[in-house]
DNA sequence: AATGTCTTGATTGTTGACAATACAGACAAT
DNA sequence: ATTGTCTGTATTGTCAACAATCAAGACATT
């Protein structure tokens, strides 16, 4: 049965995307971040590459791209599948993120600039105006990135935004598509993100860490709730 | 002029390494991590293809996962050059180690067993003999990456762990490789590492991963100096 | 019936050739 | 002299065919 890939043109285009083999990726990518393939579900190349219109070549390059952020399992010899997302690999991708993304908070109330603080603001206000006009909950997943990547790019750090930006980010989506069931917490996180903003313009380092590894320890708990209350 | 890397089984056996993209790849990354190949140099790919002793295909497969470690650098069209390790760079390592490791060190006061613990008293107790009877400096190096990554794997955090091990780890072990004019704080690091085990076997989390915290910040600082020495 | 071996089909690993792109040097124009 | 364009060469991107490996089912043996 086929899918709705056609070819790799149907992938969203992403400014750096020049190659046939970056472009694969991020079609192949976002078809299993949003669950088009199935977690667990394995990657057959020749099958793959007739779907994305390319040959094997760039294809094989696209999947240990996707090894290598996490989102592909491989073994030599057998090939390639989906990651099958448990419990416990998202309580661990939790606990990386309050580490990395706590030290980035810290970093960003010591490097960001006032005008990046001031456009911080900003993106504030927008998420608190659709949250009183949608009645909550809509759009709150998008922002919440958004926030979240701002002090990330601000903390100055290169390595660590590659590595939250470009490795856990899509092991976050991945897993929020297939949680979206999960309310989530939109009027809570916007107190939180109003502190952080506070800790960060008071040029704070220490309190902003500590705030925003509570704001993700808080949404990690709330997910290991979750993911209890469903045990069969 | 023709480097002493003739072909690929020069390489360290790794156990898992079955096919000839993935020896070619623990061969390339161990030319670049002990300098074979310099900083910022070009890799040029039927050059090395030839030199490895393997046709393209495998080299371009290297190559990108070594790209996805950080020890390479890539732009389309191009080609691929050894990182340049920057000032900057090192300290951005230096920072989000400090944030991965101490999360480490915390899940391991929580996570490690028993017996795991004993196995770091060990270790311990070995560098400690080696301190004296070497006069110090010799061998602190492999010690202390042994010591981090026992703790690192005690986590349980298989995420965290393989961010750490698979990833950064290289990127550390060519930054040493590439300083190894800097004298080790070796006798500072051993009464650490003993501080560390306190807190680990007491099961306090917090101490724990402040101590390891202050244990790396305190590395940073006297790395950040020597670089600051040596300025032109 | 259960276990072990063999064979067959499918899938991955590797290769070398060809196409597309970028870089360097020569040359012309201002 | 400097800038811009052109051309040839080198390098990367892509492809399709071939070799090596694995998984599953048939068959024989205990």
């Amino acid at each position: 049965m086929q899918k709705h890939i056609s070819n790799v043109d149907s992938a969203p285009k992403e400014n750096g995307d020049k190659t046939l083999s970056e472009r694969t990726t991020t079609a192949l990518r976002e078809a299993i971040v949003c669950g088009t393939f199935k977690a667990g579900e394995k990657l057959n190349e020749p099958k793959l590459a007739t779907q994305f219109n390319v040959s094997r070549g760039p294809l094989r390059e696209a999947i240990r791209r996707l090894v290598s952020m996490g989102l592909v399992e491989y073994t030599p010899n057998v090939g390639a599948k989906v990651i099958p997302l448990e419990r416990a690999r998202i309580i661990e991708l939790y606990e990386v993120r309050e580490a990395l993304e706590g030290m980035a908070a810290r970093l960003a109330a010591i490097n960001m600039t006032d005008d990046e603080i001031n456009e911080l603001k900003k993106l504030l206000e927008i998420h608190h105006q659709h949250h009183e006009n949608n009645a909550g909950e809509y759009m709150q997943a998008d922002g919440d990135f958004d926030f979240h990547y701002q002090i990330i790019k601000g903390s100055g750090n290169e390595l660590l935004t590659q590595q939250l930006c470009n490795e856990l980010y899509h092991l976050i989506r991945m897993f929020r598509f297939q949680t979206s069931r999960f309310k989530t917490r939109s009027d809570q996180a916007l107190v939180e993100h109003q502190q952080l903003i506070y800790a960060i313009e008071n040029r704070d380092p220490g309190l902003a860490e500590m705030l925003m590894r509570r704001h993700i320890a808080r949404a990690k708990q709330s997910i290991k709730a979750h993911l209890l209350s469903e045990e069969t």
